[in-house]
DNA sequence: AGGGAACACCTTTTT
DNA sequence: GGTGTTCCCT
């Protein structure tokens, strides 16, 4: 696409063709934000007005980052690759290694997630002989981070005079993320403030650099990330930043809408632009959208309005429980391209239901979010262990991987080698690395940590050029799969099949580093300037940055045929053809602990509402149930008051109909069956089966060698043997996708075909 | 030192 | 309902 700014339309353009000096967009949903980000970067780059590496623009995600580089590329050509576009994580890591020797920490520092924070918050409220079950971990991890997202030290904590207790363990936490050369989610950011504090020669060789700044998502920022923009622009003041307020849904992450509402204030002379027309969704969507979003109080005046036509009326779906709206939601999705759909919960574990009805239709999906790959435990040993590899004094790593597989050293011997450490005055590798005799703990451990010695040795001499090599040395000596078999018994196969994906992905960014490599290399060469040039981190460091800063919806690519499942928050930024909004329900959505004292919760869940309607372009239904079973426990929950925000003109409502007597099912609007069949038979056999109130069965087998059942999550499958009966009836099950399968049937929610 | 069972806890959203 | 933690037994 060529660079066309006759076909935008004029607020688009005002805001495409501005040129110094602070602007803020405005954008609604689906204004064509993207568009005018795009238009302006490439007319600033064709008018000569900046060299592309002195344009920054700040993403919310790497897909987001990735897709605003592409887009750019198409109308400007490669030069688009030379563009500093990135999360504001991603570009603080990125400073962060290039002036690391200002910072006293190393280039191959650690980043720590979440589960890493709390251990470190466990360890330090230990260590302060703190009981952990009285000042748990997660309050002070929560202190610290929204310290961190205000930008506030120890120290300034201190002044503030708030919550005495926890600013010492606050700097005992720092002291200890800089022992282990580590820096947490928020250092990426305030450390970057630090530099820049620290060396002001600095900040302002960056400022003269970056002569163009770009925010995407402002009301998503933080105060930390504010201070942080705002010094970068603080020279020439050309500072571009897009937000709606109206979409600012991560309050509880530090997001501060104050940021955007006070922007004009903030930048004195700044030009504002609203972006109203939507070109995503039929006119009923947008006026549902409006609708639900018109009954906060703290926002932006502004109003959404569309040419389309109204197109299909918003359904608004009552169903009698979480089973029957996934029956629904499943059987809509079928009748058109499963692919155009998406389904948005409040909460991941809504997902599952879901998930199985979609597996008894046999229609594929996929799910961004929820258990990730890499919060898998085989996952995160392995990365754990490439993680020591790449620094060696990351001891919460070392912690995890030096005793699995199982190499006899306890707890106890652990605990000694820590204690002795910080005697010295240092970590653990620190008193592993040299020949210390380790004479602190009796012979056999002694031995036992010679032993890991040698072999962590072995891989921390190892060439960090690729990641992959390294990964399978650490396989093969630890016989990591053999230990997945002994240990996980019927889920060994799974893990063992994650282990090789994990395989499968070193490989991909092994082949992919190799080639950026040999690109980079002239383009460095000739430049001394050091706001220019990255220093060369090794193929592991980098590989461990981007798991650390890659968040799920950064692999997500809409796949053909396949649903989609995600939460509210992960749909942002995101539209499709179909959406069917489920659990739309008081105390699930809104969530029960967003209604708390003051509205500023409920108006947050309202945005979030606003955010999933307008990701819709053509059809949009709300579900709720009348029951839903959630954390074990049966609730009987209103219907949400975002229904009722909803415009009545606008909405068509539809009852499900579920026939006592045979389990069939149908819609009132149009009786529109759904899928009741297949749901009779075997089912209504394991309800007889019931066991007596003395907790034995009295039932016969249920099963018989050959007949064709469905599983939940394994799908269809045909029985190859049964034995026993009652309750500890089992059956073998040769499954069409994942093999056989040993279950028990009173557990095993088998269904005939 | 290791494994298993009982226990408690907690159930929002995630860079 | 699940997960993580602790404690107790071997």
């Amino acid at each position: 696409m060529p660079l066309d700014l006759d076909s935008l339309n004029p607020a688009q353009r005002e805001a495409a063709e501005h040129n110094d000096g602070p602007l803020l967009i405005l954008a609604g949903a689906g204004s064509g934000k993207t568009r005018v980000l795009v238009h302006r970067i490439a007319r600033l780059l064709e008018e000569g007005r900046a060299r592309p590496w002195e344009i920054l623009a700040v993403t919310f995600t790497n897909k987001a980052a990735r897709e605003l580089v592409e887009r750019c590329r198409a109308m400007v050509g490669d030069t688009a690759d030379e563009l500093w576009v990135g999360t504001f994580h991603g570009m603080g890591a990125r400073l962060l290694r290039r002036h690391c020797e200002e910072l006293g920490c190393s280039r191959s520092f650690t980043i720590m997630d979440g589960d890493d924070q709390l251990k470190i918050a466990r360890d330090v409220i230990t260590d302060a002989r703190l009981d952990p079950a009285v000042l748990r971990p997660e309050t002070l991890r929560n202190f610290i981070e929204n310290a961190k997202h205000e930008a506030r030290s120890p120290a300034d904590e201190e002044a503030r005079g708030a919550f005495d207790d926890l600013v010492p363990l606050y700097a005992a936490y720092e002291r200890r993320l800089r022992a282990l050369d580590a820096m947490d989610f928020g250092d990426l950011i305030t450390r970057v403030l630090e530099l820049f504090r620290g060396a002001p020669g600095l900040l302002e060789r960056y400022q003269q650099r970056f002569r163009y700044v770009l925010v995407d998502e402002y009301q998503d920022t933080n105060h930390a990330q504010y201070l942080l923009v705002s010094r970068l622009a603080g020279g020439h003041g050309n500072l571009c930043v897009v937000g709606d307020d109206d979409q600012s849904i991560y309050a509880w992450r530090g997001a501060c809408l104050r940021n955007i509402l006070e922007f004009e204030r903030d930048f004195a002379g700044a030009e504002v632009v609203r972006l109203e027309q939507n070109y995503r969704s039929s006119g009923n969507i947008v006026a549902a959208a409006h609708g639900v979003i018109a009954n906060n109080g703290d926002r932006k005046d502004k109003q959404l309005w569309t040419d389309a036509t109204a197109g299909r009326k918003v359904h608004v779906v009552t169903t009698t429980d979480e089973r029957d709206e996934a029956r629904y939601i499943v059987a809509q999705a079928a009748e058109g391209d499963p692919g155009d759909v998406a389904v948005f919960y409040r909460t991941n574990a809504q997902s599952r239901a879901i998930e199985e009805e979609l597996v008894r239709s046999r229609i594929r999906y996929v799910i961004v979010g929820g258990t990730r790959f890499y919060e898998r435990r085989e996952i995160k040993d392995l990365v754990a262990y490439l993680r020591f590899i790449a620094n060696p004094r990351d001891e919460i790593s070392l912690a995890r991987v030096i005793n699995v597989p199982t190499r006899g050293i306890g707890r106890t011997t652990w605990e000694r080698l820590i204690v002795e450490a910080r005697n010295r005055d240092g970590t653990a590798w620190d008193l592993l690395e040299g020949s210390d005799p380790l004479s602190f703990v009796s012979p056999a451990p002694r031995r036992r940590l010679n032993d890991f010695r040698v072999l962590a040795r072995r891989w921390l001499a190892m060439n960090r050029a690729a990641v992959t090599p390294l990964l399978e040395a650490i396989l093969e000596d630890t016989s990591y799969e053999d230990h997945l078999h002994d240990h996980d018994g019927e889920d060994a196969d799974s893990r063992i099949e994650n282990v090789h994906e994990l395989l499968t992905v070193s490989q991909e960014f092994d082949e992919e580093y190799d080639e950026r490599e040999f690109a980079d290399a002239d383009d460095n060469a000739d430049d001394a300037d050091p706001t220019r040039s990255d220093p060369v981190l090794g193929a592991l460091a980098t590989f461990l940055e981007r798991l650390a800063l890659n968040a799920d919806v950064d692999n997500y690519e809409e796949q053909g045929g396949h649903v989609t499942l995600m939460t509210l928050h992960n749909s942002k930024g995101l539209e499709f053809d179909r959406v069917f909004i489920a659990g739309a329900e008081e105390g699930v959505f809104p969530h029960a602990r967003s209604m708390a004292e003051d509205g500023r919760g409920l108006e947050e869940e309202r945005r979030l509402c606003y955010v999933g309607v307008t990701r819709a372009r053509r059809q949009l239904s709300l579900l709720h149930a009348s029951r839903r079973s959630l954390y074990g426990t049966l609730q009987e929950n209103l219907p949400s008051r975002f229904l009722d925000e909803l415009p009545a003109a606008v909405v068509e409502r539809i009852v499900t109909r579920q026939s006592s007597t045979r389990g069939g099912m149908s819609a009132s609007k149009g009786a529109q069956a759904y899928g009741g069949q297949g749901y009779s038979g075997a089912r209504k056999q394991n309800a007889r089966s019931d066991t007596t109130p003395a907790g034995r069965s009295y039932a016969q087998q249920t099963w018989a060698e050959g007949a064709r059942v469905v599983h939940p999550m394994f799908g269809a499958g045909r029985v190859s043997s049964c034995s026993g009966s009652g309750d500890s009836e089992k059956v073998e099950v040769r499954f069409d996708q994942v093999g056989l399968k040993r279950l028990v049937v009173k557990f095993a929610k088998l269904e005939a075909v």
